[in-house]
DNA sequence: AATACAGCCTGGACGC
DNA sequence: TGCGTCCAGGCTGTAT
């Protein structure tokens, strides 16, 4: 499930494998909704003849910006995927978009699921805007981080979800930053004090740049995994209680448990992750 | 205003 | 074997 570390792997990938300065000559959108609110017929008059500019990202966005003040804001939600290949193999019946490059290579977003979206605009503010600041990359100090926290009455793990409150962060990371910084992921925002907070900040920050480094977390779903640069991701084996139920922690050997939290299966330790403060 | 939650979608795991 | 059922989850729209 890409998140921020994986999304920003397809960034990383996709700079290095040289898209930024190719042009594209023509688009062929192949599930019309993948390119809402445009038209099919829009999406594609918009796009072709310009060049990719610089890719960055935003929380989970990734942003395209194209020659003439064009963005293509690209979001994988669960099982998007791009893929940069030297030419056009037999058809993939899950490639939604495909863009023809000036150097005979093409640019398929593949997406299973077809939650993903492009969303061609000249104002990426718009949406980016919506979003709080971003997990990894935003200049937080554990005392602001504090006070954005006793602001919000909600439980903590619904909150961390929350993409205009914090950007980037997805179920698995959540669960990790609360099980590193020992919160139960019930607690609410508000009883979070400023040691807590700073710990808990520290924990997004440390979980993230763990998955960096190891290219993002593959979950081995077959045909919805997630992938990069043909590679699955290497975070796996550093997660350590998201899809552990059962298991032992690997701090107090208790039994990982798994609840629903704002509709998502949610992992933590009952001993590391005490509901009420010690 | 802030919070809660159904619905979107399909491959894979499971039980019979 | 093959069918049916359930699960996974990011985000939007709607209700409270």
């Amino acid at each position: 499930m890409p998140e921020l570390p994986e999304v920003q792997t397809v960034i990383d990938d996709l700079t290095a494998a040289g898209l930024p300065g190719r042009r594209i000559l023509s688009v062929d959108v192949r599930r019309p909704g993948t390119v809402r609110p445009l038209s099919p017929g829009g999406f594609t008059c918009n796009v072709t003849g310009l060049t990719f500019g610089t890719i960055s990202r935003h929380g989970k966005f990734i942003h395209f910006s194209l020659s003439g003040g064009i963005s293509i804001l690209a979001h994988l939600r669960m099982t998007g995927q791009f893929e940069l290949t030297a030419d056009m193999e037999p058809g993939d019946p899950h490639d939604r978009v495909v863009f023809s490059l000036d150097d005979g290579r093409v640019l398929r977003f593949h997406d299973t699921r077809t939650f993903g979206r492009l969303i061609c605009t000249s104002n990426p503010d718009e949406i980016l805007g919506r979003l709080g600041p971003d997990a990894l990359t935003a200049p937080l100090t554990g005392e602001q981080f504090h006070a954005m926290l006793q602001s919000r009455r909600r439980q903590i793990k619904a909150l961390l979800l929350d993409q205009s409150f914090i950007a980037g962060l997805g179920n698995i990371y959540c669960d990790e930053a609360l099980f590193t910084a020992g919160i139960h992921p019930l607690r609410s925002s508000s009883s979070i004090d400023q040691n807590e907070a700073a710990r808990l900040l520290d924990a997004v920050h440390s979980v993230l740049r763990t998955s960096l480094r190891n290219r993002g977390t593959s979950l081995g779903d077959g045909e919805t995994n997630y992938v990069s640069g043909g590679r699955a991701g290497e975070n796996r084996s550093a997660l350590r209680v998201y899809g552990r139920r059962g298991q032992a922690c690997y701090q107090c050997s208790a039994e990982i448990e798994k609840i629903y939290v704002a509709q998502r299966g949610t992992h933590f330790c009952p001993i590391c992750q005490p509901f009420y403060r010690k």
